[in-house]
DNA sequence: CTTAAAATCACCCGAAAGTATGACCGCGAT
DNA sequence: ATCGCGGTCATACTTTCGGGTGATTTTAAG
């Protein structure tokens, strides 16, 4: 079993070429006594070693690999460092507890997790939130937190 | 100009093709008339074919292209443009339309707007939005836009 | 041609988010 | 003192999200 599947495209090989040969043989044999067949039999000759060149090529080389090196440039984690626009904020007449929750919720946390981070219930940072929404002119969190990073009032 | 660099490899083939034909016609010329030497005479000519068929798979074949990211830490200014982190993409496998997805709700949109913009329905959003939370790990917009911006995937 | 992945859409249900309104407390300014 | 504001909380209701499942079509790769 090993053998036979370690080998196996080996004895394919093998079996091919030794049906070529015959048939280059039995072509042989057929014309060539009729010296103004031999155009056709050279023409069949090149065409069949043309395929089994292709064929050999297709199987045996392994594939081309071109490889891209592209280089990319990444940024340093500590290397611009937040200021908080507080024009902005002033503007807006954000409350701290606003501030705060708008910071929280752009860490993706959820109303509830917030509620329990800062020991205030649910409702509440709804009511933040309504808040913060309302100031900021938006109606989703995400919309908050795109714009609170916008204007600078969130890393 | 544009006609000769658009088909060199076709004129290739053909001087190639022609110089093979003139090298049989010698051939034949000097030996075909011997016919003991017909055997030498075929040998030669499924070995040219052979390695012309070999020289054509190799010609012919698409090259794979492998494609690898250098990461150049970089130091840079406050401005900077965005370079996707092609290296996360692919170790979390998103797809075209899930990054898509993630872009615009990185800006704020709602499921249905985000639907609206790219013209298919909520539905298909829901499903790719799904889809991005499980490679992502997350069980929020928040959250994935969070992550996403992080790893590099969303400005 | 066949298989695999991506993209599309649908339906259901429960959870989370958001809206509206009202209420209470504490603290500083008028 | 009282008025306004920030902060707290609640109830009730609507909308949006997200999970689960299944199906069809398109596209890419082998």
């Amino acid at each position: 079993m090993t053998f036979l599947s370690r080998y196996k495209q080996t004895i394919l090989y093998g079996i091919a070429l030794a049906a070529i040969i015959f048939i280059i043989r039995w072509f042989e044999i057929r014309y060539v006594l009729a010296d103004d067949q031999m155009d056709t039999y050279i023409g069949i000759i090149a065409l069949l070693f043309t395929g089994l060149g292709i064929w050999i090529a297709a199987k045996l080389r392994r594939p081309k690999v071109e490889t891209v090196i592209i280089e990319k440039e990444v940024r340093l984690s500590p290397s611009t460092e937040f200021v908080l626009n507080e024009a902005e904020l002033k503007r807006l007449n954000l409350s701290k507890r606003e501030l705060e929750v708008l910071q929280l919720m752009a860490e993706g946390l959820s109303n509830q997790e917030i509620a329990d981070k800062l020991f205030v219930s649910l409702n509440t940072i709804k009511t933040h939130s309504a808040q913060l929404f309302g100031k900021m002119d938006v109606r989703r969190r995400t919309q908050a937190v795109e714009t609170g990073k916008r204007l600078g009032l969130i890393p």
